[in-house]
DNA sequence: CTGTATTTGGAACACTCGTTCCAAAAAAGA
DNA sequence: TCTTTTTTGGAACGAGTGTTCCAAATACAG
């Protein structure tokens, strides 16, 4: 009896994290999604609920496609910390690419302070990133191309927060040599012998 | 003849800029800052023209006051690897008080893609915060905690993105052992021989 | 004081915001 | 084909947006 929608919800969504991740939250208006998505307001609210809803499946449809990449861009290269000098290199540009950075990272600053769901979503993400950061870590002191001795925990919260810096650093300056210098000092960083004190 | 205004120019934008600090900039109305300024909505129009110069002012306001912020932590130390090394926990400590991270870096985000008078001036604060920690590695090496046949610039590069990178963590996370970590990875790869290759 | 220039208060502007509602259109089961 | 259920189109909602305008209040120079 019912009768089946004529749209892919699927496509919107993807359509609508676009937007977003373009525009940011407040940036969007509905209007702009109406047109954007070729949906009619009523079939957008009885789709989605809102403008807050839509926006937290959008982002959870990046945070998921993000994750999925970076896990790719880690593995796929002949050794560990080629991987990670690879995730870097890419993410910095397609940052620049897309000339909109990371969703995951602009929701993090212009919603998270005031909306608690955001926020909870970019602490995962931002987990999940540490999580994958860390096994490239261990794996690459498997490989003998990092000290054993060093924590692959904290390696995977370093690295993350540089692979964040970058997504930031993008947003204003080409990458064309910026983005390569954190890239080699950071690796330099990890493949050194680590003889120094870090403490004072 | 002229009737000098009842109120201090300076005082205001120093409000305006905590209120945009703290809700960005589409997300503060002209409302809010009559609100929280104590001030008519004429002689906020007659003072600084409109919503989104005052919010330039007080991002120029902000970006003064944080470099020179930044330069003190830096130079106040007794070593120039202390010295990074408390700008790093400063920052985080304050990024998680103020509960609202960096001005700039939320500017960056925020309007920088949309806004070319606010990415230039996020850019050229970038800058100056690379200035300022090339100077400081530079310092490091000369007393020889640092490779000396290590660039400075990119070192600068380098550093200033993983503050950048700090600012974000600090959104989501506390700042008890991620940061730290952070910190501790970040000055083990500054102050190690750094004999391993960087270049696949 | 008086006169004048400037700031102030506050209404009003046209517009957009996110959301709701209802009748018309359309698809699926009988 | 007829009925039923859902989607669709689009107007309408009240509230809020940034901005403008004008009269009333005010402080300074004479």
């Amino acid at each position: 009896m019912p009768r089946s929608p004529t749209f892919d919800r699927d496509a919107k969504i993807e359509q609508a994290m676009q937007l977003f991740w373009e525009k940011g939250y407040e940036a969007t208006s509905v209007q702009d999604l109406v047109d954007h998505l070729g949906l009619n307001r009523s079939s957008l609210y009885n789709a989605f609920g809102g403008k807050h809803d839509l926006y937290l499946e959008a982002l959870d449809r990046y945070r998921q496609e993000d994750i999925e990449w970076l896990r790719g861009q880690l593995q796929e290269a002949p050794t560990a910390v080629e991987g990670i000098r690879q995730a870097f290199v890419a993410v910095a540009e397609r940052a620049t690419e897309s000339c909109c950075g990371c969703f995951t990272t602009n929701a993090a600053v212009e919603c998270a302070p005031r909306d608690a769901s955001t926020q909870e979503r970019a602490r995962e993400s931002f987990e999940e990133m540490r999580s994958l950061f860390r096994a490239a870590a261990q794996r690459a002191q498997e490989e003998g191309a990092i000290d054993p001795a060093r924590d692959p925990a904290a390696l995977g919260r370093h690295l993350t927060n540089t692979y964040n810096g970058i997504h930031l650093t993008a947003k204003t300056d080409p990458p064309d040599e910026v983005v390569q210098d954190i890239v080699d000092e950071t690796l330099r960083g990890l493949t050194c012998s680590g003889h120094g004190s870090t403490t004072a």
